[in-house]
DNA sequence: TAAAGATGTAAGTAAGTACTTACTATTAAC
DNA sequence: GTTAATAGTAAGTACTTACTTACATCTTTA
């Protein structure tokens, strides 16, 4: 692994556990095994550092990478709504950056959020056109909200706030309890 | 007001403005128009200062007090709703502080946050007792947590990532899709 | 009026911060 | 075998940080 990619791993484990201001470019090239100089050289400063480390472990491409599967309506919900809590958790760390910096550092935090958003309404709005081909393009865009604040709120509140490691099963539950209430009927 | 009021209103202020590490003794002292020495002798030092805003500005107070009116299911589920969103959206600021700070300053705010996590939760159970008597208990459990979740995550999402602030309106429509999707049929 | 408590000013400490400069060692390419 | 790129070491700059000390001022209370 050549030295940029090991600052970049170093200083995305550094600010998801400290925060922007809190993680110092000493502790992130201590911990590349890199010299602090190495790391001014590569990056020219911090908040450039922070930038690519934003770009470089986006969720987006994880979320652009779901593909539907095929099947009746509330499975494939199901389905995908487990793909995009997995791909969540696996960019945990990345989540918890944006989170911290959401006040500190509005602009660059605020920027990679939204277009954050944009890509996960956008992929939600195509699994649920196919789910619920019947449902009118308003009807659509209601569950796509519900099914997508549920989905994130329960993340943020059990996997980043409670820090738990929720397994598969507790998600499953999750889900389909979820789905359930979208598809209709409550049994 | 006397300085330590004052020092807790702009260490309130500053914190969520700029995250715990973020935040200088300096400016807050600035901001509460009292020297930094006064802040040292009436807080001792910053997490302690930090401690102190947790406790003073929490959200608990206010969800606490949310009375439940009287009508039918759904009414007073909605009712509730709109209630607790409008308590989060008057905290904001401290849950900002609360957000920012899960990583960097884990025991401290991560324990308010599960104080408020079951607060939240004992509240909603309250309410979905009354509002859908004929459910199981289990069936109970499973609502709340996915109107927690749904209203939480829609919170978190508009509000605090993306810096909008809702009008009554947008809030409104939100819940009541909500409230609709969770009492049953989709229409 | 005197004592006690709360606040301010001025100055400083010790440590940490991002970032730089100047020079050396290693590696790969031609 | 020379060159060029990539890294490291050592030292230092200018600034900021939390927090302290010593002393003066004001306000309240007894």
């Amino acid at each position: 692994m050549k030295a940029k990619e090991k600052i970049l791993q170093a200083a995305y484990d550094c600010f998801s556990k400290r925060g922007y201001t809190g993680a110092t470019t000493r502790e992130i090239a201590r911990l590349a095994g890199v010299s602090e100089v190495t790391l001014f050289r590569l990056f020219g400063n911090k908040k450039e550092l922070f930038r690519e480390v934003l770009i470089n472990f986006s969720v987006i491409p994880d979320l652009r990478s779901i593909s539907i599967p095929e099947g009746s309506g509330s499975e494939v919900l199901a389905e995908v709504g487990r793909k995009i809590f997995l791909s969540l958790k696996e960019k945990k760390e990345f989540l918890k950056i944006l989170l911290s910096e959401i006040t500190g550092l509005a602009e660059e935090a605020r920027e990679v959020y939204s277009h954050f958003v944009e890509t996960f309404e956008y992929l939600l709005l195509e699994v649920f056109s196919s789910a619920f081909s019947s449902s009118s393009c308003s009807e659509l865009r209601e569950k796509v909200r519900v099914f997508g604040a549920a989905l994130f709120g329960f993340f943020v509140s059990e996997e980043i706030f409670q820090g738990k490691e929720l397994s598969p099963e507790e998600i499953d539950s999750f889900i389909e309890t979820l789905v359930r209430f979208l598809s209709g009927g409550s049994h």
